[in-house]
DNA sequence: CCAGACGTTGTT
DNA sequence: GTCTGG
DNA sequence: CCAGACGTTGTT
DNA sequence: GTCTGG
């Protein structure tokens, strides 16, 4: 995957010290954040047109993200969407296929973002070459008009699997074309070349990379600050053994069923700087263990945990018949009156309920007949919900 | 014939 | 634009 | 990709 | 969680 790089390098340097035409630069903002709708500077062959043009090359600043050019005139650019392209599948895809004959491209960055996932918690990487030359990816471009008639380019960034030393990081990675050979096969190839053999993985041991401040992950936090290497605090478990550890009586029970292996696995990188020594023992200072955030348990209603008198409650009720989702009444017939027990529940909440008349639908469930017709949506979250909605809320949330 | 799609990622 | 599906 | 929101009627 | 916005 590629979703966000540093493009901070200097014309001169995308064009690796050719003299090409230019278009489009001045719209070119160096960036340590760099996120699809950005405008970037690729390099495209320039055929046909102007014959006298030096190698038949340009430096095109166009924005990240393909908009094809039949995408509605009346369409808004969505940039997020193609962003990437699986060099797996460019030739099967309608939006890619055309382009790879004339219209693939050459994209230098300095590096890429990527995220780690540890299940919840998200940690951002910067991945880049050893030397700090420029990593160079395979790119498609295209262009569309819209309703004003303004031309608009853009382009997506090829991916495929991951490096055996990038997979633990991520299972995708862009397309990396290494050398010269191989950046000019793709720049300069014939349109009926077949470009598998450079659409594979960089597997060269000169890819490096160190985690970086989670602040970069607000598309508009644009610093050095980005690229900066952080120290990954400690394994959760670590840090609160340590907590305690301060708390409590040194010699007392040690935290021996903890995961001994989790601290290892935060610690991947591979930076310029010397080779990081091994805590095996988790006596490393503490001195980087910030402190712990104790967050006061207030959460915001839609974070609020289901209470469990109340999912006894709403437990007690049968489960929803498939596809219904419009809000369902629920009827107890094993009361006297049908009227008597009618409970409104709601389970797609948030919004201003649904005002399309659709038909009264019934279905049996046991004891109960649950009638799907549209009614005023039960408020269940916010303001103004009380407490048994947010609660309901929570319960539907979770199911 | 026309209508409709046309994409990737990740997965709490 | 071009392919697939009805 | 990540960040940020997640809400409305009637009127104390 | 899930949707929208950048």
């Amino acid at each position: 995957m590629c979703g966000r790089c540093r493009c901070t390098l200097r014309p001169h340097d995308v064009s690796r010290g050719r003299t090409l035409r230019h278009i489009n630069m001045d719209r070119y903002r160096p960036s340590y954040n760099v996120s699809p709708g950005f405008n970037v500077p690729v390099v495209r062959r320039d055929d046909g047109k102007d014959k006298g043009e030096e190698e038949g090359v340009v430096l095109h600043c166009m924005k990240w993200g393909l908009v094809p050019s039949f995408t509605k005139k009346t369409d808004k650019p969505d940039h997020y969407k193609m962003f990437n392209s699986r060099s797996e599948t460019i030739r099967e895809k309608a939006s890619f296929r055309r382009l790879i004959p004339n219209s693939r491209c050459l994209v230098s960055v300095e590096g890429f973002y990527e995220w780690k996932k540890d299940g919840s918690k998200k940690q951002p990487y910067y991945i880049h070459f050893k030397d700090g030359k420029p990593l160079v990816f395979a790119a498609l471009y295209d262009s569309w008009k819209n309703a004003e008639g303004e031309v608009l380019y853009t382009f997506t960034i090829l991916t495929t699997s991951s490096s055996s030393s990038l997979q633990w990081l991520h299972d995708r990675m862009p397309v990396i074309l290494g050398n010269k050979e191989s950046s000019d096969m793709w720049l300069n190839g014939r349109p009926t070349s077949n470009f598998d053999t450079l659409l594979k993985p960089y597997e060269e041991a000169d890819l490096m990379w160190y985690p970086v401040t989670p602040a970069m992950g607000k598309p508009s936090f644009d610093s050095p600050e980005c690229i900066n290497e952080i120290q990954l605090k400690c394994d959760e478990s670590k840090s609160i053994s340590h907590f305690f550890m301060k708390k409590g009586a040194k010699g007392e029970k040690e935290h021996n069923n903890e995961d001994k292996r989790g601290h290892m696995k935060n610690d991947e990188s591979r930076s310029l700087k010397e080779e990081k020594e091994v805590d095996i023992y988790g006596t490393q200072s503490t001195s980087n263990t910030n402190e712990l955030d104790i967050k006061p348990k207030v959460l915001p209603p839609w974070e609020e945990p289901v209470d469990s008198r109340l999912k006894q409650e709403v437990d007690d009720f049968p489960q929803f018949p498939a596809g219904m989702d419009q809000h369902p009444t629920k009827t107890d017939h094993t009361a006297s009156s049908p009227e008597r027990k009618k409970i409104k529940v709601a389970n797609n909440v948030g919004t201003s309920g649904s005002t399309k008349e659709l038909p009264e639908e019934k279905h049996e469930l046991g004891a109960f007949v649950y009638t799907t017709k549209p009614t005023t949506p039960v408020k269940m979250k916010g303001k103004g919900a009380n407490d048994s909605q947010q609660k309901l809320f929570a319960y539907f949330k979770k199911n």
